[in-house]
DNA sequence: GAAGGGCTGAAAGTGATTTTCACTTTCACA
DNA sequence: TGTGAAAGTGAAAATCACTTTCAGCCCTTC
């Protein structure tokens, strides 16, 4: 389905999807980052928009946020599998890990708490192979 | 060790401690609820001394900071045994978790990125048990 | 072609956190 | 016990990410 048609999604969205699109999994923008991005292509876009964008994006599911502590701005990304995320406490970059956690032992703790989980999201913290040193 | 001498720690920052620690773990306390506390018990203290504390209190490892996706204030509560965090969607609430993420695994990550993880965030999102249904 | 809903940008508002600054306290050591 | 340096302090202002509001525009639908 690659960029499979979305004909309801208005022409701003689209842009905000595509600029997270094109920075690729394993990016992560900030959302004055987008803004700016955005700005460059459809000079006169406001700062409202970007975000009711992203928010709408997430809820279609097209992109997922991340927040990093110690980063404080929320970050996007394209969807994608689930996976894990690596922050360097030195440089501060953002690696994904592939990771998940297995599915028999969401299904434990949610059992032994009696919640449903929905999703779930892991963070490490530590340095990056460049900083490891 | 229970309340051991921390002969260095200023007093507020004591106080403060003092404060996260009566939170009990599982309990999970946002710097301005921190400062109204302590407020009470030390009339003049500041804000930024609230601040200032948490920052330090985390720098030595006696408490730890929480992001939770959804809630803008980072919440705090004491060390303990590593463990993940639960929050419903529906009413917001903070839970506890008993799980880490296998030591062995950790290293296998590690190994295969290049980094060293120093720690582990974990965060589970759905519904709790009193809302589940 | 008119009605109505969704989309838009600008600007103001909100709330958490950080910085600054001048003052006070604490501490090691002579 | 005196002394200087370093650390801690509170108030207020600044910053920063994000949200809300509002009036106008555009595009679809009838």
């Amino acid at each position: 389905m690659a960029s499979s048609v979305r004909p309801k999604l208005p022409k701003n969205y689209q842009l905000i999807y595509e600029i997270v699109q094109a920075s690729g999994i394993g990016r992560h923008l900030t959302p004055s980052e987008i803004f700016t991005k955005a700005h460059k292509r459809q000079p006169g876009i406001g700062f409202s928009t970007v975000y009711r964008g992203l928010e709408r994006l997430r809820e279609l599911g097209l992109i997922s946020e991340l927040y990093v502590p110690g980063v404080d701005a929320a970050t996007y990304e394209p969807s994608g599998p689930w996976h894990a995320h690596f922050r360097c406490s030195a440089c501060g970059a953002i690696e994904d890990v592939a990771y998940a956690i297995p599915p028999r032992t969401l299904k434990m703790l949610a059992l032994q708490h009696g919640f449903k989980i929905a999703s779930e999201r892991v963070t490490f913290e530590g340095r990056c192979a460049a900083c490891a040193f």
